[in-house]
DNA sequence: ACCAAATACTACGGACACGTATTATCTGCA
DNA sequence: TGCAGATAATACGTGTCCGTAGTATTTGGT
């Protein structure tokens, strides 16, 4: 608020303080949804990312995937799926099944357990988005979730750009 | 539902319910920015975290502030707050002087490596933010980013209307 | 049929998110 | 003044992110 009156242009502040700067905002906007939500569902024993795994699993084809293809559908990577999947089983919310033709992979199932959780968990996370969601009029929303999904596809190829490996 | 054969890099199915969603763009936004980030300084020694906080102490009273209002400046908890300035005290980065006020509390203040670490990290974080903000036309990008910030104080008033310790 | 390259997963390790519990200190209020 | 409650950090544990490296298996080119 200290800005000069009078003079004109107070040189284009690209990043200053006060400045809407798009990585914080996404880490504000991510941090305090996967908060929001992890404290609804404590109750429950499962994790947001549990629940992403289920929703994922879920959507997919009932023959069930593999964790290649769980990695990518959450945006995720190998080695955190492959803790993430041995604690699901160990929970006996999925299960792992030798994959009929590629004897390196799985196919991931869920268990009725799995299915019934999932369910209650759907629940409190469509309460939660649309709460969220309710703050931007009824009118911007589809533009603003298009414009999102554009922002998060640059950021996936921003990082395919720069693979760890150097290229 | 097999893709169309004919189409190009297919652009991920219009008809997926994941292009609308809420939670999923912003976890892949989210991670995407994050690792594109954390690829482009890897090899400064920094994480993405350690030049948020660089950032927030910079930008913030050079007196230096405490651990807890840099908690609250990253939208951070207390705990991964420690183990960061930690790491950050050990990399010579920063510097905690106890505080004049209150002797539970610090002050953290930022060394000139430091200093000279954030100019280099912050070329490169202005380089990534706007080439990923490209993707949306110029007279897009400011409503864009003023909706993103509502949404994430929704996110975070969800987060705190559902604390830890029931209320 | 053969072998190099790619792929699916695992093992290990550093860093971060965050919940609970504990210690030291500060604050408000009777 | 005295003391309950709030607050700043810390200690510890679980879950997740992701980089490197290694094993088993599949694939593609010859």
């Amino acid at each position: 608020m200290a800005a000069r009156p009078n003079s004109k242009p107070a040189p284009p502040p690209i990043d200053s303080p006060d400045r809407r700067r798009l990585p914080p905002l996404l880490r504000r906007a991510w941090y305090g949804l996967n908060q929001a939500f992890r404290r609804r569902i404590a109750g429950t024993g499962a994790t947001p990312d549990q629940f992403t795994a289920l929703r994922c699993l879920t959507e997919a084809d009932a023959q069930g995937i593999t964790q290649g293809e769980l990695t990518k559908l959450m945006s995720s990577d190998p080695n955190t799926i492959a803790s993430l999947v041995e604690r699901m089983e160990a929970a006996g919310w999925i299960e792992r099944l030798p994959h009929e033709k590629d004897r390196r992979a799985y196919r991931i199932r869920v268990k009725p357990d799995g299915k019934r959780l999932y369910k209650q968990l759907r629940e409190l996370a469509l309460g939660l988005q649309a709460s969220v969601l309710t703050v931007l009029p009824e009118g911007e929303r589809e533009a603003f979730l298009t414009q999102l999904a554009a922002v998060a596809d640059a950021c996936r190829e921003a990082a395919e750009q720069s693979p760890k490996r150097g290229k």
